[in-house]
DNA sequence: CGGATAGTTGACTTGCGTCAATCCGCGTGG
DNA sequence: CCACGCGGATTGACGCAAGTCAACTATCCG
């Protein structure tokens, strides 16, 4: 588990190109399901130095043993990883770059604010726009483009390692974004 | 679980279009992450009459507290079902229309075979090019070009219903089409 | 001071979307 | 039995969002 900095799992393509699958930051599990599982599908790399702290496996699934609301919760957290790549996924597929790059910055700054890292103003982001453009299926070139729009516009800056936005609610309706993927009250679960 | 017919996952965006996540063949199951948390995070849509086997939900769930084996093999399911969908968010991201609609038919190629209704010659596929569009974040005019060119380049013939492969292999290792993520043989549960 | 790494900007190209017809097979109803 | 409508497939002309190529700048660091 992620104690401090952020990082990404991705895969490599045989063209060379990569696809970031999803930003782990702190608070978050790498790597659930191919523990739980014992299967390697995705690379994990750093994007800062990382702090994790180590869990130890047979303790973890025998825990879930013990407590069958335990295992459901992490379920759980496995199951939000997955929306978070269905939603990403959708974008990629359906949405512009614009809107895209507004959902991602968007979504980090909601897990941000889960764990008391980010407010409504903003969040601290060390990805650079490389990175950006690895998880959005984009070129460094056009992420750096949209996020000047996305500056001129007057909804979000991106600058030395900081997210501003300028009216999180304004942007996210501008952009269609809905929150409620990554929502554990949200959730039916008990 | 179906027994018969085809079925998609998907989910609308507010501006109208469609994006389907997966297809479902007879074998699969229907919501099983939904079912386990509760949680409806997409719809599902019938592509041809679908005749299923209904599985009650609390003995389905009694059944993985008895057995750890089976809880994990359902685990395996459940973990195929995101790589699938990790895998389509791959393609979409970075790769063109003709890698991508190539890596949808020889997945469902794969897939058909894995459960006997299909060979390395074909299958029989209900979808309709509009399908394959909203599966592939194309639209249906393009699908439409890129069957051509599958077609004339010698590779897939995609009609009346019936995928025939001319020459399965072939086409995998022009599209660097790899298998590895439905094998269960490949994994390393036990 | 040189050499990475990251960001920025402009000119040009292209893959895919959009719009618009046309065609075909099938079912339905007059 | 024919007319019609409809869903699906096909094709062509045209436009645009994003990619490519190519500089140039800024910053940090040894």
């Amino acid at each position: 588990m992620i104690s401090k900095g952020w990082a990404s799992s991705y895969k490599f393509l045989r063209n060379g190109s990569r696809q970031i699958v999803n930003f782990h930051i702190p608070g978050d599990f790498l790597g659930l399901r191919s523990i739980l599982l014992r299967i390697a599908d995705h690379s994990i790399e750093p994007v800062t130095p990382v702090a994790a702290a180590e869990i130890d496996v047979s303790a973890f699934r025998s825990s879930f043993q013990r407590s069958h609301r335990l295992a459901r919760s992490f379920l759980w957290v496995a199951s939000t990883d997955e929306a978070m790549v269905v939603e990403r996924f959708i974008g990629v597929a359906r949405r512009n770059a614009f809107d895209r790059t507004a959902h991602l910055l968007l979504e980090l700054g909601e897990r941000m604010k889960l764990v008391g890292l980010g407010t409504n103003a903003g969040y601290d982001c060390p990805l650079t726009q490389y990175h950006l453009a690895d998880a959005l299926g984009l070129t460094a070139i056009h992420v750096n483009r949209v996020l000047r729009q996305l500056r001129e516009r007057g909804f979000v800056t991106f600058r030395n390692g900081r997210v501003t936005f300028h009216g999180f609610d304004n942007l996210a309706s501008a952009v269609d974004y809905n929150t409620a993927y990554l929502d554990y009250k949200g959730s039916k679960i008990n």
